[in-house]
Parts: structure tokens; sequence; C-alpha cells
DNA sequence: CCGTGTTTAGGACAAACGTCCTAAACACGG
DNA sequence: CCGTGTTTAGGACGTTTGTCCTAAACACGG
């Protein structure tokens, strides 16, 4: 239908705009200019700008879960795919530089906010803990699992923030060849 | 004089509010409010609210270069003093749960709004960054004090972000228990 | 091609924004 | 207590915000 590709795309540029330039300083004109129709019918397709919130942070659950399921078929081992978890901070080398991490700085943002939705974030956060947790089981880690999750999780939390700081590609680099060997260290 | 007095009030009061609700999220009307001075005299202390936002930074910059002074002068050995730093976390965790690292969630809102204040905030991260490194290299480490001190940095950004999101304490006080033997193990 | 439900453009609306002005209240040396 | 420079309150200004309404354009089964 219609609907839902005109609903699809101020999602999808509404994702876009809340990552480059924070949900609270992106105004439903920034959006309507990259969607391209008018600005006051928006309450068609959604009452509030909290319920954008809640389709895009809906879209990039759906979009992660993919995605790691993706990863989850395709990675030979468990280290080959928790080393492509690690790899986002290189393939996403440039946005983070510019723009932080999508997870965390939006999580942070809610987070001063006050904002209710700040649960639905903190999903996109779990996803991944979950998913990096299974395959440390996988990898032979027990109990210890969810630490290492939260570990790593952690890790490229502080990389990403740094990257964006400094810009410093050497940095990351640095920081991703030891979060390898961090990683090869627990399977032992 | 009552300039000073008056001008360092809002200086305190705006550096708090962009800590808890961010920097574009807060109003000239919330400052006001929270001074208890009428709105439009702003304009004779501050001509704009960027001016505001460095007036911030630089009180920031001084108190947190006073901060490491003192740490540098009351810490017995270099370890202890990066201790001192690591127990930031712990010391103001409440605070980091509820509106993450006053210098990582700055940094992020200036990176996104591509403000030019950014390199002033950057500023706040070099401070500690310098600091950390002469601890490394007091406790005998030469050539990789400086990627010490990045590691370090980064680990405490990325525990402040979970810290936030998920606002586990115990989470915290594992990786800070982390950080000490990390640190301990660079001195061999 | 008609009728009906969906989607749209355009703009109204009050509130809040950052900025800026004016005039009164203040402090204080003479 | 007077005069002068500093600091203040209060509000005006044009813009932008999120929200909401109306009427026209559209899609499409009958």
């Amino acid at each position: 239908m219609a609907q839902d590709t005109k609903r699809a795309q101020i999602v999808e540029e509404a994702d876009r705009l809340f990552y480059q330039q924070g949900f609270d300083h992106t105004s439903f004109a920034d959006i309507a200019d990259a969607v391209g129709i008018s600005r006051g019918n928006f309450y068609y397709h959604f009452k509030t700008k909290d319920e954008i919130l809640d389709a895009v942070i809906e879209r990039r659950i759906v979009n992660t879960q993919a995605m790691l399921d993706r990863w989850e078929i395709e990675g030979e081992t468990p280290e080959a795919r928790i080393r492509g978890f690690i790899d986002i901070l290189v393939v996403n080398a440039d946005k983070i530089r510019q723009f932080g991490c999508p997870v965390g700085t939006l999580t942070s943002e809610l987070t001063k906010l006050g904002h209710p939705s700040l649960s639905g974030a903190k999903e996109l956060f779990t996803l991944f803990r979950q998913w990096l947790k299974r395959q440390f089981e996988a990898m032979g880690v027990t109990e210890k699992a969810d630490e290492l999750a939260m570990h790593l999780l952690m890790r490229s939390q502080g990389v990403a923030t740094l990257s964006a700081a400094f810009k410093d590609d050497s940095f990351v680099r640095h920081e991703v060849d030891q979060m390898y060997r961090w990683v090869r260290d627990q399977a032992a």
C-alpha cells in the first residue's frame, strides 16, 4: 500500500536524522523536508513526535534482530561471529566518528530527557547482550557468559565515544585488535 | 563584585542543567528560573547561548584541572592515583546512572550538533588523558603510556554508558574491580 | 465513471525559542 | 546626597516548535 510506503519512508528518514542530529534536535520540518511531504500531514501518520520515535526504535529492533540472525547463520565459529560484532567499529568507522554509536547515543539522550521510550532503546542493547551471551556459551563459557557479553558491549561503547571525540582511527584499530585478542583468551 | 557572583551563578546552574538535560534541550528560561533572575537579562551577561556553553566548558576545565592537581599531591603512588580516577565511577554512581558521564555525553551531543565548541569539550578528555599518561609513566611504563591512558578512558566511558542504560550497580562494581586488576598488571 | 475510503497539501494555532531593547533600581566614590 | 556607571526586571520581536483542522487530490472496486 501507498500508506506503508510513505510511512516507511518517514520512519527511515527519521531514523537517519535522529541518529545524525539527535531526537530532540530533529523537528517535524526536518523530516518532512527529507521525505518531501508537507509538514502538517504528519498528523495523519503519527499523532505525536513520540510515536515516530517508537516507530524508529521498532524499526531498529527489527533490523538489528535480522542482522544478528544472519550472523548466526553465516558465521562459522562463535569466535568468528563475535569478531563480526567487533568489526562494526571498523565497518561503520566513518559514521561512528561523526555521530557516535546509534544505540549508545540514543540511550544517553533519552536518559537525560527522562523519556519513557528509554526502555525501548535499552532493548536494542539487550538484543546484542543476549546474542553475545549465546556466542560465549557456544565457545564453552558457561556461568560468566553474560558478564563477558556486557564487558564486550562496554568496550565497544567506550571505543565509539572516544572515536567521536578524538576522531582517531589508529586508536580504534588498536582497540579492535585488543578486543580480538581478549575474545581469543576467553576460549582457553 | 556582584557581576561576578551573578555570572558565576548562571554558569553554575547552566553547568548543572546542561549535564542533566543536555545543552540543546536547556533553554534560557530553564537557567533563569534556576538562578532566579529574569529571562531577558541574560543578554547583559552573555550575548548568545553559545557564550554560556563556552563559559560552562571553561568552568569544567578549571575544576577538572584543580581536581587532577589535588590528586597528584594527595595520591601516594601512581597506581593509587589511577585507582582514584577509576573510583569516579563509584563515587558518582548515582549521577552517572541518571545522566551519564558529563564529559562523554556533552561531547556526543556537540558532535551530533556539529557545534564549534566540541574542541573545548574534547579538551576535557585531553586533560584526563594527559594526567593518566603521566601516572602510567610514573609507574614505569614508557612508550605505551598514552595507549594505556586511552584504554582506561575508553573503559570508563563504556561503563558510564551502560550504567545509564541498564542502571545496574553490580555491573559497575564488577568492571571497576577488573579495571583495578588491569592497572596492577600494567606495572609488572 | 461513479462513489467511497485513503492520503495529501497548506496553513492555523498557541506556546516556546533565542535575541534584543528600554527604563528603572542599584552601588558607591565624590 | 548627588551623579555616574553597573545591574536588573519586564517585555517586545520575529521564528520555529508540535499539534491539529480543512478541503482537495487520489486510488480503486463496483
